[in-house]
DNA sequence: ACAGAACCGATAGTCGACTATCGATTGATA
DNA sequence: TATCAATCGATAGTCGACTATCGGTTCTGT
């Protein structure tokens, strides 16, 4: 099945969706998790129907916006993480530094999740830049060898939720991220069942 | 601050209640997270106001419904599991049945999330009934001696996110269970930062 | 069994997410 | 630069969560 190319977009509309994507940032960033999208809109400059054309719904929007930035933020941290001497070292300044953005971005993070959106589907390119540190870090005997890549995925996931205990201004996360890679040593490794596929569901799923 | 004793609710008032609170398993079990308040109210008989007079939004509503039947089925779980001569086997007991639980109320703890309710404030006490268990793991060096009982109450909380990345019908979490667990040895443990209290979140916080 | 309080159903209204439509622009292309 | 499609803003409407109100009903304590 042959998908074809998606043109891409034209430049006003192009243009509209950067202005919407730096509004909702701003917005959420201000007036909290329960900032209607209009706000969004009136601060863009675009009409209501014209986030709507872009971002079919708000967790869609939201995802967005946070990928992007997810994406920005995060590649040198990569970089530097896939040349640290230490691959457990590297993969877990990387885990922290993306809770740390997640936890920068907490507004929009509960906004999406009240909007039915797994938020965890941004940064999916930033998780496949991990596989080769894992890879690494077991080639070298420091990571359980059963770990596969959606388990780190999964497991940026249950740090975010651990943010939703959490005062957003303290860093009580830290804690649960040197939980999740205590689990992550061989020498803790019991057998475990095997990995299922990561299901992406949609918003009323 | 002496706390006034809060009333008991009346006769009538309470027949509403268990009502709703039936109603709302079998409405969500049927028609997915996303079946609104009115259909809950009509299959229980009573008026949307009397729904909302009894439970202030339909955060509260749900985390009742799961508080009910988690208290209700985890009992003799929980009394078998302090039981067990392995302690370390009587928690995951635990821990894998609670979250079996809130596995096949799937519909309802997605409602919950999806209205910005922070589903694990359901089973307070069943939390507080495993401080024993985890006194005696600890006791036998069988569990990492810095682990508090929050820290178990955020391990549900993020196996908990964890199926929303998995199809429902099937048992993929028993991985993350796994996982979980084995950061709870001592012979994992590295060194963490302190606990941080449990916030507690009402919606749009 | 009766009085008053507590509770009830119905109803009307607000707000935000989302859909649909339409005439008026604006950008890509010949 | 003229054309035509892509995009736009505005607007009207649906739906569900939630609030407020009100006259009627049902408990509860005496």
């Amino acid at each position: 099945m042959p998908s074809e190319p998606p043109r891409p977009l034209r430049a006003d509309a192009a243009r509209n969706s950067a202005k919407i994507l730096r509004a909702a940032r701003q917005v959420y960033a201000e007036q909290g998790p329960d900032a209607p999208l209009e706000e969004i809109a009136r601060r863009a400059g675009v009409g209501i129907a014209t986030l709507y054309r872009r971002f079919p719904d708000k967790a869609v929007l939201i995802r967005a916006a946070l990928d992007q930035s997810f994406t920005e933020e995060l590649a040198p941290v990569i970089e530097e993480a896939l040349d640290d001497a230490d691959p457990r070292r590297g993969l877990a300044r990387v885990i922290e530094t993306a809770v740390a953005l997640t936890a920068r971005d907490h507004n929009m993070v509960t906004a999406a999740r009240n909007a039915g959106g797994f938020p965890m589907d941004a940064g999916a390119r930033f998780f496949a830049s991990l596989a080769p540190l894992i890879r690494r870090g077991q080639d070298a005997g420091l990571v359980r060898a059963d770990l596969v890549l959606d388990d780190v995925r999964r497991i940026m996931s249950m740090l975010v939720s651990v943010l939703w205990t959490l005062d957003p201004r303290e860093d009580g996360w830290r804690r649960y991220v040197g939980l999740l890679l205590d689990g992550l040593k061989p020498e803790a490794a019991s057998p475990l069942p095997p990995p299922a596929p990561l299901l992406i569901r949609r918003p009323g799923g």
